[in-house]
Formats: C-alpha cells, structure tokens, sequence
DNA sequence: TAATTGTGTGCATATGCGTGCATATAAGCA
DNA sequence: TGCTTATATGCACGCATATGCACACAATTA
C-alpha cells in the first residue's frame, strides 16, 4: 500500500486541467466547424472557396471558422497565389488528445479511485 | 499497395465525427466546470453546497453546472436527504476520450494519410 | 488598364448562455 | 406546526459568437 500526499493530488490534477485546452473544446464544439472537419478528412487540402461551396454558409463565415480551427492548431493553412488552402494536421490532432487521456490515466487511481467504480 | 474506396472513407470519417460529440466538447469548454472538476477530483464526491463554498459563483450557477455536467454523463449525482452529491464519473470520462483517439488513428490513415506528415 | 476571382474585414443582427437575484419546493428539526 | 437548510427554477441582464451582407484588398487575366 502506497502513501498518496495532497501535493501529489495536487500537481497531477493541475495536469490534468492544464491538458483540457478551453480553446481546442470550444472549436470543437461547433457543428459547423465539425462539418468542415468531415469535409477535409474525406476531400483532403482544399481551399476556402472549395470548402464553402459545400456548406450552406456564407463564404465569409467558412472564413472565419476556418482561421479560427487554425489558431487552435488543428489545421495547417497555407497560401497559393489567391488560394489559401488548408488541411488537418493530424499530429497535433492526435498528440491533444493522447495527451488528455494519459493525464486522466495517470490522475484518477491518485485523486479519486472511487471514481473509476 | 491497398486499395482505399470512398464509401471505406465515408464510414471512417462518419465515426470519427460520431465520436466527436459537440455536448461534451461544449461542457468540457467551460472554465467553471474545469474548477469544478478540479474540486471533484481532489476532494472526491460532494454536495453542492460544499462545492459552491470554494468557488466565487452563485450556487444556482454551481447547481446548473453540476446539472449539465452529469446529463453528458461525466458526472454521476445521488440525492441523500436533503443533499445531492456529485462525483466524478472517471470511466464514462475516459472512455469517451479513448473512443475518440481511436477514431482518429483508425480515420487518419485512411482518409488523410498527407494529414500525419 | 479594366475586369474577374479569391479572401479578409467591418457592421448589424440574432441566438445562446453564464450570471445573480428572488422565489419555490422539499426535507429535516424545534 | 413553524423554522431552518439544501437545492431547483423563473427571470432579467450582459456578453460572446455565429451569421450574412457589403465592401475592401490582392492577384490573375483579357
């Protein structure tokens, strides 16, 4: 039987927390936003244009949503002449949430072991 | 060399934004729940009083966040007497996240291989 | 140079939601 | 039966943001 102290708690709980980004939960909330995402995945690099002429939304509103899940890091965008295109970046993709789910791992037996009853 | 169809691409995809549920990203994008969170997890199961006490919102604020956070199922409640307890429901929390990791190392490949360069 | 094409941005609008107060309900206690 | 305690709910307010339109800017083309 282990000794678990309340700083330990401490610091793998504020791991925890730390890992959930507020920012990337909040992009990925958005159907829309989600839809685009559905649309890279099956269409790959593709441009604004390209993207909004399959949505219902205005072009501008794809615009933005489209920077936004870049700013996050989840996409890469990358300019062509008048074209900006953008595609997922799969690695940062995968490493948040791998990333989430090792500090829960790592968090749960020590805070709250009753929790994973 | 294999073979990749469309529809083989649809399904992927499909489930990986199945995975992705918008209600929980949501929740999960809210400061308030994450210190609610953090409170759950090193203090363990407690009443809503309790909990209100360590944080500078209003209790009914406190009650409707416990309210959402256990009807996306991350939270477990129980009424005793007059209190209702919540706790942190670690096996729905890690699943979810789990499903979705696996999702996205399933899709990847598949769909957007150019994705993980 | 003038026209066309692809994006970005300012603006107004609508909607969602977090917040706190007042109040209702419900359960235990004197 | 009153009185206190714990939680739920109705309401109004303010803020963030998704949306579409108009327009500005940049780059290509006739």
């Amino acid at each position: 039987m282990q000794l678990i102290t309340e700083p330990q708690k401490r610091v793998a709980a504020d791991r925890l927390i730390d890992a959930f980004d507020s920012k990337f939960f909040k992009t990925m909330s958005e159907p829309v936003r989600m839809q685009i995402m559905r649309f890279l995945l099956l269409n790959g690099r593709s441009d604004i244009a390209t993207i909004a002429d399959n949505m219902p939304q205005d072009r501008s509103v794809i615009s933005r949503h489209l920077n936004l899940m870049s700013e996050v890091g989840i996409l890469k965008c990358e300019k062509e002449a008048r074209h900006m295109f953008y595609e997922i970046d799969g690695n940062v993709f995968l490493n948040k949430l791998e990333n989430m789910t090792r500090q829960i791992r790592n968090c749960m037996p020590l805070c709250c072991p009753d929790c994973l009853k």
